[in-house]
DNA sequence: AACTGGCGCGAAATCCTTTTCGGACCCTAG
DNA sequence: CTAGGGTCCGAAAAGGATTTCGCGCCAGTT
């Protein structure tokens, strides 16, 4: 298949020409649907490609039409796990496109990171999209760039740049506004690495909504790291301070988790006693927990599809926006903040082996 | 930079050349160390292709050349957690050798897949690696494709193809020899869904290090399914029947969570009263544990490796034998089987942002 | 002075496909 | 019978880099 058997390398249209005795210029137009050529020819020409089963090279084509129909995904951190429902979400509508993708990771390190921007152009990507690990501003690769650059997760330094991140700032408001419509009122808030934009992002929201209610947490923000350990002391010393109090709104999923653990310890029940609201929707975290965790997902797969498309865009010549676009993210209810907990409103997948 | 001033358009060799005063030919010849260039030529040529930024055309050194120096990495479900690791060690291991790679995911459709495996053979891809989410066996592409291609993973059902998967059976045996050789005599074996293979194969293992030391568990292995919900359900069933346990295998570190869980409620201290194993070393679950959870690595970023670097030798004329090779595994040491908990073995990276 | 050898460089072919433009052919109408 | 128009097909160029082969020139030898 797809091999010459006579001389043992890829069958080319010259070979589905001679096989219908045709041209090659006639078998190309055949091939694609051009107008001028007899319904008979063309019958010919497939039938020979059939046969042969001929694929068009690609490398050819792009070569001559300057568009190579691939686009660069510049990761700083495979590892990351953000960067992965971005991945799928950017494959899916790229794929959808006929597009093909370069993976590239960088490993968070400007030099690997050069060397393969370097690579991508070379290869003529039509188009780049840089995920991030981090919701921060990461440094622009410049405006030398010959072809369209949109920054995933980690938007760009430079404000005319076109980024899409997930806006952090109403998925805190969300979480806190959900408590506060719940009844709750002694609310502690523990976030993660205050490092983080993405710690800040999220604390800045929950003021927003304790401000417009015109009430406030217990106490200042707790900042710590991304950790169930930090979320089982961060409540641990919470408790301690309030004992009377009714909700801990987390910086994540994974500190929820952390949090749930310690008022167990204390004997406290969630949600009767105290609610608790994570952040990212990790499904295996969130619906594992004990009762399932009611948090904010940032849809990044969505955010993946808009990069995607942005990039799509600019390649058919019609730029985005620039600048930070930020996309809705949204509560999703689970046994940790009702009452009664019911059927789980999204069914986790089941995640080993 | 990259791009004409004068035409727009991208820079060539042609433009190189022109700038330097020579002809295609020697420009090119100058750019790629060939030695029948004379010294100050070379400098001329070198001194012009910077001034321009000058990057060959990978695309038509590809077509001439007729190595792309690309490879597909064609994956059954990015979404699957093992994928990612493996997906690293293959972009590190290729990268280094100067090769991109096409990512492709087929969402777990034949369809799709087909039509990937198309698109990439149209891209003149050197080599293609599958990954699979499970170690099940899984169709064989077929050996009509015209360039090599290795299963990680989950290893193809053609014993003729050549494959990488993790050695699951050494994994149980080596997690149980462990409990054994810490005194553990009543032990407990909670595992996964029994239609896949990797929840067999660990307890075929487990089975081998149980008999080679002519003891036996308190009974038949409980199979269920891969979350933390289970483990808990396993593991209180098993306290019932065998209050007198003393070491849990689990099939996964998630189930070992839920183990761990379920033994704290009972008042079960772990490791002291009971030790218990996972599988995978999922770090964000295995470091997070309380204690920290002894577990089996599967090294899944060396299995990455080790598929890029058969792919690679293969299109270097090396193809590796064929067969599904089992790579090993190894047994990481935690607190939750060690009764003074120490520190760490292996640093857990933080994981959310 | 003529010839040989070697070094440096350039013309042209090659990879494969697409597209333009011109040519061949047939049919019809004048 | 011929001019004209339409239909179908093929030659050739283009796209960018590599490579072979041959040519020209200079130095050295007889």
């Amino acid at each position: 298949m797809s091999v010459n058997e006579e001389t043992g390398s890829a069958v080319t249209l010259s070979d589905v020409a001679r096989l219908a005795g045709v041209s090659i210029a006639t078998a190309s137009k055949a091939m694609n649907n051009r107008h001028d050529v007899a319904e008979a020819t063309r019958q010919r020409v497939l039938a020979a490609a059939e046969r042969l089963s001929f694929t068009p090279n690609q490398l050819a084509r792009s070569l001559l039409s300057g568009r190579s129909g691939t686009v660069g995904l510049l990761t700083s951190d495979l590892e990351g796990r953000f960067v992965l429902p971005i991945l799928m979400g950017a494959e899916d509508a790229l794929g959808a496109g006929q597009i093909n993708v370069f993976l590239c990771d960088a490993r968070g390190d400007t030099i690997r990171e050069q060397h393969h921007l370097r690579a991508l152009l070379n290869r003529r990507v039509d188009g780049i999209i840089v995920v991030g690990r981090q919701t921060d501003p990461r440094p622009s690769l410049g405006h030398e760039v010959p072809v369209p650059v949109v920054y995933a997760y980690a938007p760009s330094d430079d404000p005319t740049d076109v980024s899409f991140a997930p806006d952090d700032v109403a998925g805190g408001r969300l979480a806190v506004e959900h408590l506060l419509s719940g009844g709750r009122r002694r609310i502690g808030h523990v976030s993660g690495d205050r490092t983080y934009a993405a710690a800040r992002d999220r604390v800045t929201g929950a003021g927003q909504a304790f401000a417009a209610a015109g009430l406030e947490p217990v106490e200042e923000v707790l900042f710590g790291e991304w950790s169930e350990h930090w979320g089982r002391d961060g409540a641990t010393m919470l408790l301690e301070r309030h004992p009377d109090l009714d909700a801990i709104v987390c910086g994540s999923d994974q500190i929820a988790r952390g949090v749930q653990d310690a008022l167990r310890d204390q004997g406290r029940v969630v949600p009767d006693d105290v609610a608790v609201v994570g952040y990212d929707n990790w499904e295996v975290l969130a619906t594992n927990a004990r009762p399932q965790l009611t948090t904010i997902d940032p849809n990044l797969q969505r955010l993946g599809r808009a990069a995607a498309r942005a990039v799509f865009d600019a390649i058919d010549g019609q730029p985005a926006e620039p600048g930070a676009h930020r996309l809705p993210v949204r509560l999703v209810l689970r046994g940790s903040t009702t009452p009664r907990p019911g059927p789980a409103l999204a069914g986790g997948r089941l995640g080993s082996a």
